[in-house]
DNA sequence: CGTGTCTGCCC
DNA sequence: ATTCTGC
DNA sequence: GCAGAATGGGCAGACACG
């Protein structure tokens, strides 16, 4: 202990530890607690390795770096350890539902033939994961299941459980930001509206820990929006139709399209504008026409402002599907050509900051007036969210409905006087999304779950008709409880035809009732479409049919047509 | 040099 | 994105 | 109500492989 303080490092095996704690139990002030401890006996030289492991990160996410590593690498690495081949590895996985559990057994087994053993700091491990990061180009992939396989070879079987889980970046202990900023709280002795308030403006976990150590509540509450730095988003909750959102936020209330695009943070800064998404990810080179257009209609010398980009057809204009939009979304090469392929026009909602005012705390009325003197509306460029204020239901329901012929998602609605709150808050804001016509489908085959799920088939694939024979249509993996998780795998087991890695195929007996937000067309599915966003409405054992893909066709085509209606 | 596989990130 | 679940 | 877990389609880029 004296040597670790003398040195200024800590164990893996420690972290390890405490993982195995937090994975016991499932009460968060317990897992607080664990946290709290171990936060307060940490070296100021590990902390900010030691807090963004135990949030299951390599790099804080304002970070550009990926680690590029998943379940298939994984198994490449265990293969090397084992020298098994992946299928037999997968098989194992299948078993265990957890490649955790599957590199721990690896490695028991292997340590059982090894004799010696150093022992792995928390530092030397993120060094290690840090440079399978950045390993690029030809046989990197090899570099990285190498570096691996080594790193976990050296492990202790429990330690190589959560280096593999890091590596997959699911730690699966019931642990997250939430539970992390209570533990800083009791930690470090500060407030918990303070390290709330750090995050949102930073999202950076290794210096919001070392400022709350170091500084406490004041370098906490000193933290503040920075423009040309992301903020958190405000995210909105789901209602059940016009009259139960009226409920949620109170009337009047604005009213708002909810268009079908992208979500994007716009900074603006001495004739510099910055875009962010909503994971605070820097679009700012895909989507050089926005950043033009912003520059052109928006007079502010400083400002962050919001909206939803959505992409259109330059000729008809009309909205195209999301798919489209995204083929820019991470382009990298050939950025002009598409950007006049696919232009935007980018629909703003909301103003968080001006001309060194920060606006979170005004009423969203006020920040939706700061944003109506400043931005001059160009069609097709940059224009405001369609907006209605009103109490009266009718009439909004009648907005509702005419978003939804001009094929957008749905409504907003806010409340007037609700300030800017970072993160997803009751009573602040709902989007309302109507329920399309659910499908009937054949479940035609399934995939083993992972972690909680690990012991059910618990990912279904979906096939309609086509003619005589069935046509796959996509999969389905939500909606359904744990006990009708339990059901189906009993229910498919016997049904099983054809068993390859995780996945079987399965008679087509079992008829389900699917709700989705949307028919795409799918270059994956033999149907030709697919589902957007399915999920179990109900099982149908009175049907032994599913519909014909007739039936959705119909239904895209309705879609389509609603769609062309705009403009 | 074309195609298939994997990964991360939009929704 | 959606949905379910434990606290 | 909050936080966390487990899962959907599809896109571009990066790399492996023949």
């Amino acid at each position: 202990m004296k040597q670790k303080t003398l040195t200024n490092t800590m164990d893996y095996q420690e972290l390890a530890d405490v993982y195995e704690q937090l994975d016991k139990t499932t009460k968060n002030l317990e897992k607080r607690d664990i946290i709290a401890d171990f936060l307060k006996r940490t070296p100021k030289s590990e902390l900010a390795n030691v807090i963004l492991f135990l949030n299951g990160e390599i790099f804080p996410s304002v970070s550009e770096e990926v680690l590029g590593i998943a379940d298939k690498m994984v198994l490449k690495a265990l293969s090397k350890i084992t020298g098994k081949n992946e299928n037999a590895i997968t098989n194992v996985w299948k078993e265990k539902g957890d490649l955790g559990l599957v590199a721990e057994q690896v490695v028991k087994k292997k340590t059982q033939t090894t004799l010696s053993q150093e022992k792995l700091t928390i530092s030397y491990v993120m060094e290690i994961l840090r440079a399978i990061a950045r390993f690029e180009g030809e046989n990197s992939t090899q570099k990285k299941t190498g570096s691996l396989a080594k790193l976990l070879s050296s492990a202790k079987p429990k330690e190589a459980r959560y280096i593999t889980r890091t590596a997959l970046g699911d730690l699966r202990i019931g642990v997250g930001f939430g539970i992390i900023r209570d533990a800083i709280v009791k930690a470090f002795n500060v407030e918990k509206e303070h390290v709330q308030h750090a995050y949102d403006f930073r999202s950076d976990l290794s210096e919001l820990v070392l400022l709350a150590k170091e500084s406490g509540n004041k370098g906490l509450k000193n933290v503040d929006l920075k423009v040309g730095k992301p903020l958190r988003l405000m995210l909105y909750q789901k209602a059940q139709g016009i009259s139960n959102g009226f409920t949620r936020v109170g009337a009047p209330a604005a009213i708002e399209y909810k268009y079908d695009g992208m979500r994007v943070q716009c900074h603006f800064k001495k004739g510099e504008v910055t875009l962010f998404t909503r994971r605070l990810d820097d679009v700012t080179k895909q989507f050089p026409d926005l950043v033009g257009a912003l520059k052109e209609h928006v007079s502010c010398k400083e400002c962050i402002l919001e909206g939803e980009a959505v992409a259109y057809n330059s000729k008809t204009k009309e909205y195209v599907p999301f798919q489209i939009l995204g083929k820019r979304i991470k382009r990298k090469h050939r950025i002009d050509e598409i950007a006049k392929k696919i232009p935007v026009v980018l629909y703003v909602f909301d103003m968080l900051y001006l001309e060194g005012k920060n606006l979170l705390l005004e009423p969203f009325k006020k920040r939706r007036a700061a944003l109506e003197r400043i931005v001059r509306k160009k069609a097709w460029q940059v224009e405001l969210a369609k907006q209605v204020i009103t109490g009266n239901e009718d009439k909004a329901q009648r907005f509702y409905n005419e978003a939804l012929e001009k094929h957008q998602e749905g409504v907003m609605m806010k409340k007037l006087d609700a300030q800017y709150q970072p993160g997803s808050r009751v009573g602040f804001g709902v989007k309302v999304k109507p329920i399309l016509e659910p499908l009937d489908l054949v479940i035609t085959g399934a995939i083993w779950g992972e972690g909680k799920r690990g012991k059910w088939l618990s990912s279904y694939v979906l096939s309609c008709k086509k003619g005589d024979v069935l046509a796959e249509i996509g999969k389905m993996a939500t909606g359904l409880s744990e006990e009708q998780f339990e059901e189906v795998t009993k229910r498919l087991e016997p049904l099983i035809t054809k068993t390859s890695g995780k996945r079987v195929e399965v008679q087509p007996k079992l008829v389900v009732e699917v709700g989705y937000e949307e028919i795409q067309k799918s270059p994956t599915y033999s149907s030709g479409f697919a589902l957007r966003f399915p999920r179990l409405i109900r099982f149908r054992d009175d049907k032994e049919e599913p519909d014909d893909l007739e039936r959705i066709k119909r239904i895209y085509q309705d879609q389509k047509s609603l769609s062309q209606k705009q403009a």
